[in-house]
DNA sequence: TTGGTTGATGTAAACGATTACATAGCTCAT
DNA sequence: ATGAGCTATGTAATCGTTTACATCAACCAA
């Protein structure tokens, strides 16, 4: 592998010449650079990643944690962040389903420039200790708590809030929801929402039409089966993601209901399968792709900026998709 | 940030001392490692990676290079390879959807002990030149031609081959088969196993019967259509991989046929939306996490390995699952 | 001529680790 | 007592860059 002095050796010149040509490329004749840069090019010189980063203290990566890699929002959000970070000429240096934040982090350490974390019991308990305090951060979905961290999410609130709204709408009056994972901070907001819905539009509010769940197919099918054995029926369940509403919809098909006929469904995070189903699911869509990117464009962001910035959170908006099995639409 | 210096200067001992202690430990008084490495956590010093690995030339990174992120097949092996990956302390460099195979290849020199690269087009002409020749790679779904690297692939052939032998059994005897994108080695394989189970159970061969597509879900509508045209309709359609399948029901569906009283549908890959669908798709299984599991082995294998070791090539089993789509199961 | 200015290039000191080699103290057989 | 053999530790070179600073030639105004 040629190093930038066999280059210089070979140009006949000093490595700093070369440097200086293959970087800024100021104060140097052009007939040097014209040299410097075939002989480059003769060698196939690339230069030495490790090299640079330990002299410029950048890395020009950029760290990603993910609480799993499973599933296509993950998926969705690795394409948006890949595809900003290239813009950028930023590599990705990905990490998923690592049993303790801390670890994971110290890992990177000294790998990254720049942190973009999705970690979703993360909490003030949990934050990181001193290690997130050396290089920007980003949060993706985590809950804005006093954290000194910029924070990126969803409208998860105010699309479970349009998700009861549309299904009132459709004149159900006892609409279930099933919950998603305890300690989740999409979760929570989405129980929000779906309360605050029910208040605000009178609807039956009753401690048993919250079923909890963990955004399991599992956890959606062991709901709807709990909320089958209530003396009174719910006419409509929302789910708080669209993997338990297929949990759901398979639960209610087995004892025999029709969805929507006999019972409503939504969801949330209209992952591409939705439409796919019988019926088609509706659901909240979230643009998961602009997610990842957005939270990129932040991090490259504060990677440039003085480092005493005020903190922005930002929330991306939600979209109600209506599909069959709310009952809305005509077979 | 804290480095090796620092710890040193702390505890009062040379440089030298603390590396030995936080790596091989050989020859150490106790006392003096338990003092390190006390000092060590004191300062919360971890070592500069970047450093570290001018020093050693290692860089204890993987890189991965895919042709695209999108969908669930990428993420699955993405999670396999990530899962494999950090059993051995190794990170992942992520790169997807690139212009080019050389500037991509260029901008991860010096930044990974091997690489992970899955390049459909990849053929001799455009073999990454001698780029690839300085570390280990295992290339993933390539086509096995003339190239100096381990292969891992799936059995394409065989899982076709199982495929139009199950619709056979079913009773077709006329089976229409939607091709992959042109130049892919998997589509390539497929329709290798199409023919030779055409021929070898003596199907009708007519080649009306192939047609084109390129593994989107458009090509798949629009290749059921150009089916739907031709004179004699083909009684089964087995479509390179799933989405094409997808497709082509929904083109069965909006043209008046059932699937599968009026035309059985197979499909490849067996995406998890596969066993969601209406009707559920029968397909060909790939355990796609496994893949990247695998591969990730067989890399971190090579890395260990004398430099002059033979080739590899291996090819994962697939499986035939069979669901309603081919008219084999009862509603 | 002289000295200042400018532009092109070279010299050498970092960056933070690893590791071959040197050294110094200690034990122990002779 | 002497030196060989060991162990624990320190010294310093090294990896491949970047970059502040030094140098040196050329040019020009006084």
């Amino acid at each position: 592998m040629a190093t930038i002095k066999d280059v210089a050796r070979e140009a006949g010149v000093s490595v700093a010449t070369v440097s200086r040509v293959l970087n800024g490329g100021h104060r140097v004749r052009e007939s040097t650079r014209a040299l410097v840069r075939r002989v480059a090019r003769e060698l196939d010189y690339s230069p030495h990643g490790a090299a640079r980063s330990l002299i410029t203290s950048r890395t020009h990566t950029l760290g990603v944690l993910l609480p799993d890699l499973y599933g296509e929002f993950y998926s969705e959000v690795i394409r948006g962040i890949d595809q900003r970070a290239q813009r950028d000429g930023y590599h990705v240096l990905l990490a998923g389903e690592r049993p303790e934040l801390e670890p994971a982090l110290r890992a990177m350490r000294g790998r990254v420039d720049g942190l973009i974390i999705m970690w979703p019991e993360l909490n003030a308990r949990l934050s990181g200790g001193p290690l997130l305090a050396r290089v920007p951060v980003i949060l993706l979905n985590c809950p804005p708590t006093n954290l000194a961290h910029d924070t990126i999410g969803i409208e998860n609130y105010e699309g479970a809030y349009a998700m009861v709204r549309h299904l009132a709408g459709l004149g159900h009056r006892r609409i279930a929801h099933i919950r998603g994972a305890p300690h989740n901070f999409d979760a929570a907001e989405r129980l929000r929402g779906y309360r605050a819905a029910v208040r605000d539009l009178g609807l039956d509010s009753d401690p048993a039409l919250e079923v909890p769940g963990d955004f399991s197919e599992a956890a959606g099918y062991e709901a709807a089966r709990v909320l089958l054995e209530r003396p009174v029926r719910p006419t409509a369940v929302f789910a708080a993601n669209d993997c338990m509403a297929i949990g759901a919809i398979s639960a209610f098909r087995s004892a025999g209901l029709q969805v929507p006929e006999d019972v409503a469904v939504g969801g949330f995070d209209d992952i591409p399968m939705a439409r796919y189903m019988e019926p088609a699911l509706t659901s909240v869509h979230v643009d998961i792709c602009a997610l990842g990117e957005r939270a990129t464009a932040r991090l490259l962001d504060a990677l440039q900026a003085p480092p005493g910035r005020e903190l922005r959170r930002e929330t991306l908006p939600t979209t109600l998709v209506v599909r069959r099995s709310c009952g809305a639409l005509a077979r």
